[in-house]
DNA sequence: AAGAAGTCGTTAAATGTTTCACATAGTAAG
DNA sequence: CTTACTATGTGAAACATTTAACGACTTCTT
């Protein structure tokens, strides 16, 4: 299935979701049609960039019109397989976890955290956001057949457990540890690293100057 | 000062804190050399991309030895300018707040969460992570020169406080907010949505199959 | 001391992404 | 129906990044 989908840059499939979830806004307010210009101003993507990105699937718009909201979005729906909803475990119930836990991922998406692991004891048994929080020990016997995994543990602690989560049948991995892990080619792995995320903020704001601002 | 950086790449920039990290724990674990190649694994970056970005400031390795880890990590601690410490205020001390309070981002960085700012009541005055949270309405009074801020709070709230932070001075903002937030030209913006993260990591995992698992 | 092995720094090629600019086809209005 | 407008979809150019390949020099080995 979706075989030429596999063309579709990967910059382009970064973009889908917050596409997505824009267009989403759009619809429960009402709104009929969109331009790529408007588009452009809300998401901040060069509204040629965002023409080019929506042309890989195909004529979604209309010349001299714009995009009909309701279609783009019932077309997203179908692309981003918001129909059926993911399953994700997460491992690690830390500051981090617990945060992503209490925030309800489900609120836009179509991913929602169902287990989540952590070897203290203290939080065993505990639920946090409405997800029951297991102990690690038992990773293999309730993971089932969640196949995305949040890595929120300590960063001593995270080849072991992407090894397992890997043996366990996990075929992606969100890594938000510090340390960059190795899996097989099998499995996709992203990492989130928000302390260098700061830093290069930080670099950028020191050796890239911006142009001067503008009185509006 | 430093004239000349502004030629290196962007891609190039993001990565050197990662490098920095990394070769930090190079030095604290005594070992002398490192390669391009050994570099590579532990960071999950080709080596020829390593060896081009680390050429952008000039010649630091030496032929058929590779990067003497001292010498390296003096030169990044200055390019980075890891001596003096760069002061953040974080706005919005909710559950992603919080897990940012508590974690350091001192321990391997130069970057100091130094004071935190939040609308409720129930948390001015608390102590997060050895951190005061301030009322929002005293955030120009105390703001003091911090330049960079993590910005937390509800969506709704962000480009109202993205407004006021640009008012107050500030020349950074991280953006964990979904909202994608309008500033002047003079205001750098990092936006990191990681519902975006989560949903992007699905539509790979179901659109880019992956080579098949080698047993190793 | 000479040859083998290793690794950098860089030139050039390949690949990937964004942006420009406009013909075209459709809308809107009289 | 005709005219004026509008905004798409895309060819081509510009820009950015990665990767391959290798000459030059260093270190290591014998
Ligand atoms: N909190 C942040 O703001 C932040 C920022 C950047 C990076 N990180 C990274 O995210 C990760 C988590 O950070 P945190 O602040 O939530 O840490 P934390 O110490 O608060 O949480 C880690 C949790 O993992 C659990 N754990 C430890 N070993 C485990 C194992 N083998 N299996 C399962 N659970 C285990 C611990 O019991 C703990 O609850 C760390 O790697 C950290 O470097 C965190
Ligand atoms: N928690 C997560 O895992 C997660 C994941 C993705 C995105 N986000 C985004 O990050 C942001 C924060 O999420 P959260 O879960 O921490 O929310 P939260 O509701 O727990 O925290 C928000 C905090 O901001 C404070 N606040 C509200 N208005 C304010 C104002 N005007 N000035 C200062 N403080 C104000 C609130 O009192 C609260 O403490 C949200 O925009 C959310 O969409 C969070």
């Amino acid at each position: 299935m979706d075989i030429e989908q596999t063309k579709i840059p990967q910059a382009t499939a970064k973009r889908l979701p917050l596409y997505y979830r824009f267009i989403n806004n759009l619809h429960s307010q009402g709104k009929l049609r969109v331009s790529s210009k408007e588009l452009s101003e809300a998401v901040k993507v060069d509204s040629a960039t965002i023409r080019r990105d929506f042309s890989y699937f195909g004529a979604l718009g209309k010349k001299g019109y714009g995009y009909n909201v309701e279609h783009l979005l019932s077309f997203f729906r179908k692309t981003l397989d918001q129909d059926e909803v993911t399953e994700v475990a997460l491992i690690g119930v830390g500051n981090l976890g617990t945060a992503f836990l209490n925030y309800n991922f489900m609120k836009n998406n179509n991913t929602r955290i169902k287990i989540a692991f952590d070897a203290d004891q203290k939080r065993v048994g505990t639920e946090v956001g409405g997800v029951d929080v297991e102990h690690i020990d038992d990773l293999e016997k309730k993971l089932g057949n969640v196949s995305v995994a949040i890595l929120t543990v300590p960063s001593s602690a995270a080849q072991g457990m992407a090894d397992r989560l890997v043996e366990a049948g996990i075929s992606a991995i969100l890594n938000f540890t510090p340390a960059r892990i190795t899996v097989p080619s099998s499995v996709r792995v992203h990492h989130i690293d928000l302390a260098v995320e700061l830093q290069a903020l930080v670099y950028f704001l020191k050796h890239y100057p911006l142009e001067e601002a503008e009185e509006e």
